[in-house]
DNA sequence: ATCCAGAGAA
DNA sequence: TTCTCTGGAT
């Protein structure tokens, strides 16, 4: 059996027995795999589960999250990390509502346009809510290239497995299977891999270590805005105080974290008081 | 300690 | 191309 067709069967096998199951693979509605895909850039499967169920009881479709303030939705977004996500999927679903009639673009151009929709999310988008073909590459299914055709290099870059991937879904499409399905399949053949074997996505050029946490920027960012959550606004000073980060290193940590946070639009000054913008 | 269904700005 | 953004499960 030729390499691809080999890997191809390998994949399916896997996914027939040990696939996985998810309420954002279970729905065909593209707002809600959109919102999905929002959640799961870089945050494990996990941890997005019970926010994304929780996710459509306080913001049941596009227009409710449009006209969200970006406290809820920072509330709502709270424990799945990377806040600026919230605030790009929320100016998404206004662009959705007020420019696009509420419906979710189905293709790559327009996905593109949105805030926060990268490549990756928008071949996913056009993937799982459109089940249109495009070559989707992240963590987990480069794991799945790296380990079955790069078992010995050292750094294999996305040029590399571009070639496989075209092979390989057209392959598992003219078998019958379904590109939505030809993913999900993918993913979970990495997840598997990784339980496993040494995670292959180390020997990926896109793979980079995480910087330590304490002592960060994003530290001081983390803590700022758990303290507003329960103040609402307050002064640079006083949320020094209540974070415990007076301490002059510690306090310029807080001041860059919070130039940073206006600069990006989540927070602004009301005279000296920093909040959440509207 | 490791790393996650990446995106955007510098 | 490189750097930064999160915090919780394992």
């Amino acid at each position: 059996m030729p390499p691809v067709d080999e890997f191809v069967s390998a994949v399916l096998g896997l996914y027939r027995s040990e696939g996985r199951s998810f309420p954002w693979r279970e729905t065909r509605d593209p707002w809600r795999i959109l919102v999905s895909e929002f959640m799961l850039q870089q945050t494990q499967t996990v941890r997005v589960l019970p926010k994304y169920l929780d996710w459509f009881v306080q913001f049941p479709d596009v227009q409710a999250l449009a006209d969200a303030s970006l406290a809820d939705v920072y509330a709502a977004w709270k424990g799945l990390g990377y806040n600026s996500r919230a605030l790009r999927l929320r100016d998404s679903a206004r662009i959705i509502s007020n420019d696009l009639a509420g419906t979710v673009p189905d293709n790559e151009t327009a996905l593109l346009a949105l805030p926060g929709i990268g490549p990756y999310t928008a071949r996913a988008v056009l993937a799982f809510a459109y089940n249109k073909p495009g070559i989707v590459l992240e963590t987990n299914i480069r794991s799945a290239y790296i380990f079955h055709f790069f078992p010995q290099a050292a750094k294999v870059s996305d040029r590399e497995l571009l070639p496989l991937a075209q092979a390989a879904m057209h392959q598992a499409l003219a078998g019958g299977c379904t590109v939505r399905d030809w993913y999900y399949a993918l993913m979970d053949y990495g997840v598997f891999l990784k339980k496993h074997e040494t995670n292959p996505t180390r020997r990926s050029a896109a793979y980079t270590r995480q910087s330590r946490f304490e002592g960060s920027l994003r530290q001081a960012r983390g803590a700022l805005l758990r303290a507003l959550e329960s103040q609402r606004s307050a002064p640079l000073s006083e949320i020094a105080q209540h974070t415990g980060l007076s301490e002059p290193a510690d306090y310029h940590r807080l001041q860059k974290a919070a130039e940073a946070l206006v600069a990006e639009g989540l927070l602004c000054y009301d005279q000296d008081r920093l909040r959440f913008v509207d």
